[in-house]
DNA sequence: CGTCCACGTCTAC
DNA sequence: TAGACCTGGACGG
């Protein structure tokens, strides 16, 4: 579910239900594995959300001293938040806040591949290709002579320290619609083509505006038609399209015209 | 029923 | 560079 598109409107979600509630407790589900302690000393707190990348982080601020806490969360790959009514968790609800007003804010997560831990950022993810995008575009060309550049395009979109955000869908839409060879190597690629980097924010937005991808369920905050992302789509998931399995294990979607540039096997 | 697949990391041979 | 970590939906027999 998550990429970068949809961790920000997960962010955007979670400010405006916060924002005029306090909350006085954590709690993680009984099944949870995250060993992060949820120990709070806290009495009440309000939340407030940021993201960067496919990170979020949820910042607690004491209503009595004013002390700050941030909880880092990666979603993985099936995690959303919700608010419901207390003692109306939906089933996989592993992350929850409790509100004085009788509603959880909580994370909710079939698989259980998310993970949250006080702290900052992950820094070793680069900076956030939307909102941060100079020093996006500065740590590629930082380090365009680094060896993940040896790699085709195609891997690379997928390094998170560099293209901290992007995820299966956005690299294959963001290849789409450089008329990019995804196969050709990145630091060729990027100097030859470098609107691929401009449309690691371009795309990204629009899938933002869109509502985000393929999600089910989704309290959408523009109200758009539910087929909205399948017309915005051109690439990943196509029929008219080709995948082949790459050398990282993902699905790789890309236009048949490069079909004969493959460097995998099909 | 069974098998395959999924928008992502992690760690361990 | 395989797997491990997970659940459930789609699809086939």
């Amino acid at each position: 579910m998550p990429e970068i598109a949809e961790i920000r409107i997960m962010s955007d979600f979670i400010n405006r239900e916060v924002r005029s509630r306090v909350y006085y407790s954590i709690r993680k589900s009984f099944i949870s594995k995250v060993i992060t302690p949820m120990n709070l000393t806290f009495e009440y707190f309000t939340i407030k959300s940021e993201c960067r990348g496919k990170e979020l982080k949820l910042i607690l601020t004491c209503k009595a001293t004013g002390d700050k806490k941030s909880l880092i969360c990666n979603m993985g790959m099936s995690g959303n938040w919700e608010v419901t009514q207390k003692d109306h968790e939906p089933k996989h609800m592993h992350l929850m806040f409790d509100s004085m007003d009788n509603t959880i804010l909580g994370l909710v997560d079939t698989r259980r591949f998310a993970k949250w831990r006080w702290g900052d950022w992950n820094y070793g993810r680069g900076p956030d290709p939307i909102m941060d995008h100079d020093n996006f575009l500065n740590n590629i060309w930082n380090n365009i002579e680094d060896k993940a550049f040896e790699k085709p395009i195609c891997e690379i979109l997928m390094n998170q320290a560099y293209f901290n955000g992007l995820g299966n869908y956005l690299r294959a839409e963001v290849l789409f619609r450089a008329n990019q060879n995804p196969f050709q190597i990145a630091k060729d690629a990027i100097n030859d083509n470098p609107a691929i980097l401009e449309l690691c924010k371009i795309i990204p937005i629009e899938a933002y505006q869109m509502g985000g991808g393929q999600l089910k369920d989704w309290d959408n905050p523009f109200e758009l038609e539910a087929d909205t992302f399948n017309e915005w789509i051109k690439c990943y998931g196509r029929k008219d399209m080709l995948s082949v399995v790459d050398k990282t294990g993902r699905k790789l979607w890309f236009d048949s015209k490069w079909k004969s540039n493959c460097i995998y096997d099909f």
